[in-house]
DNA sequence: CCAATTACCTGACTATAGTCAGGCATATGA
DNA sequence: TCATATGCCTGACTATAGTCAGGTAATTGG
């Protein structure tokens, strides 16, 4: 608590501080935090907004700014919606973004310049333990609507893995289905991680009376997998199960599947016979809870 | 490099941002740091400059605003000089602080939050590690003036060590003396170290005439001991004595400072017999520059 | 004791950051 | 096809951050 207190505190400030000033080089902070946010590639505004935390109206402005200053050009984009714009960065706008990609890479050097080879090693290795899990833990769980655009990026995902690793891949049309009210509040919910607005696992529980509890759709994007976000997203389902006073969960899972049979067998699920007959399911499990 | 560039980007991006914002409650940014910053121990106006690198002009009003807002007290400081002035929390003032200590707490509560026992411990860890060398790599490592008031705190905390860690203590009249004088180039060098302004450590190097160069003065304060600050200052004498021409260095050192004779060796130093009657000195030390 | 310096304050600025209501064009769903 | 929602833009703001040229009182060095 204590190390977070003062880490946050020095490295934050001192860091950040040099950061920007780095960053910025006679322009203001803003610009060219979005210069540099747009990039090479380009970028959708809607998408700036986001990872930038805008307001609207200040985003205009800035990329208004920019283009005046011919470094952006912001047009329709490639996608079919005509209101979605794109920014794209100008030959002098790549020149200007080379320059603070260079910038960047000399506070790399000025920060390490003065660390001997060990220390340098040391303090990249603890940098990425950092960076990993702060991460982690500004993964965001909470219940959304399964329609969700968001919520649905995962189920095609979801669906789109399973295709690959399945022998004779996966079907929706074969597997026993889920319909979509079954994962609203009373008869189930559904659970949505994201990292900074961006989905990035999700997993559901059936409450259906009568029946114990089920957990169906348990899935984890590949970016920030090891990070702990299933066995946080399993533990919160289980957890509303036991608040809706259920007294076990169970669910089915393929053999190809081996984190998670792992991560079901880690987390105190016991192997059962099969319980429904779902083509694409190998084992069974279950768990009490307390 | 790369590692380290993330970090900058995703770290002080992120945590910068939530560390301002739970420290703003409704008061602007720059107060609330102030008001942090003083603390409940108070502080002189000139540290509080110095600390959080504001203008003069600045700091004065925030100063102006947080007394108006009856937080904090301004008025002559204890020290002799009746300009500087001391900042002080009232009574308000330091619920005030209290609730942006709690707040403070908040924050790191809620990043160890969401992560499991073994991955907090592992965040702690890595935290501690990269401020650690963080700080290491910006200590800052320039010549200075002997009679500089920075280099004279040095000395005196150096003085003050001799005196505790020799077996008949120190007495500075009693050891061969080093003139002033003879740390300023040409005829020597006096290295200050600091980290953020404050004095960390310093080293000497004598070049006179028709006698080899010697370190005299090496010191390390410790705060920062153990992240390889001596070294840094040792090898900077060094590198000065051979663009001066000089193909060794000599130094004498007593026998209960362990930790400065183990970094001589594992530098390249080795025993010689006496070469001035040093009456504090047990050990004489050499080394051939390349 | 006087000139120079230091520590801080004040007034008058400019620039950047951020907000809000309203507007236009496009898309969507009944 | 028409009401509604969405994505972005603009104008008109306010607030915060930061700078600079003086100014005053205390201190220091000759």
């Amino acid at each position: 608590m204590a190390t977070v207190r003062r880490f946050n505190r020095t490295v934050t400030q001192r860091v950040g501080a040099l950061d920007d000033e780095y960053l910025s080089r006679g322009r203001p902070l803003g610009q060219a935090r979005l210069l540099w946010e747009i990039g090479p590639a380009g970028a959708e505004v809607a998408a700036l907004r986001a990872r930038l935390g805008l307001d609207a109206g200040y985003l205009s402005r800035l990329l208004r700014a920019l283009e005046a200053d011919g470094l952006v050009d912001v047009c329709a984009g490639t996608g079919g919606d005509a209101r979605v714009r794109e920014a794209t960065l100008t030959t002098e706008g790549r020149a200007e973004w080379a320059v603070l990609d260079r910038e960047s890479d000399d506070l790399a050097r000025s920060i390490l310049g003065p660390l001997s080879t060990g220390q340098q090693g040391r303090l990249a290795t603890a940098m990425a333990e950092v960076e990993r899990l702060l991460m982690a833990s500004m993964i965001d769980l909470a219940p959304s609507p399964p329609g969700d655009p968001r919520a649905r990026s995962c189920l095609r995902a979801y669906a789109r893995e399973l295709s690959q690793r399945f022998d004779a891949g996966f079907d929706p049309a074969v597997s026993k289905p889920v319909d979509d009210d079954d994962l609203v509040p009373p008869k189930g919910v559904f659970l949505l991680a994201t990292l900074s607005g961006e989905p990035v696992g999700c997993g559901a529980l059936k409450l259906l009376p009568d029946v114990p509890a089920e957990i169906k759709r348990l899935w984890v994007s590949g970016t920030v997998r090891g990070l702990g976000v299933g066995r946080r997203i399993l533990s919160e389902l289980e957890r509303r199960a036991a608040e809706a006073g259920r007294d076990s969960v169970r669910l089915d899972t393929n053999r190809n599947l081996v984190e998670a049979i792992r991560l079901y067998r880690s987390s105190g699920y016991t192997e059962v016979p099969a319980y429904n007959d779902e083509p694409y399911a190998h084992h069974w499990f279950s768990k009490r809870l307390t």
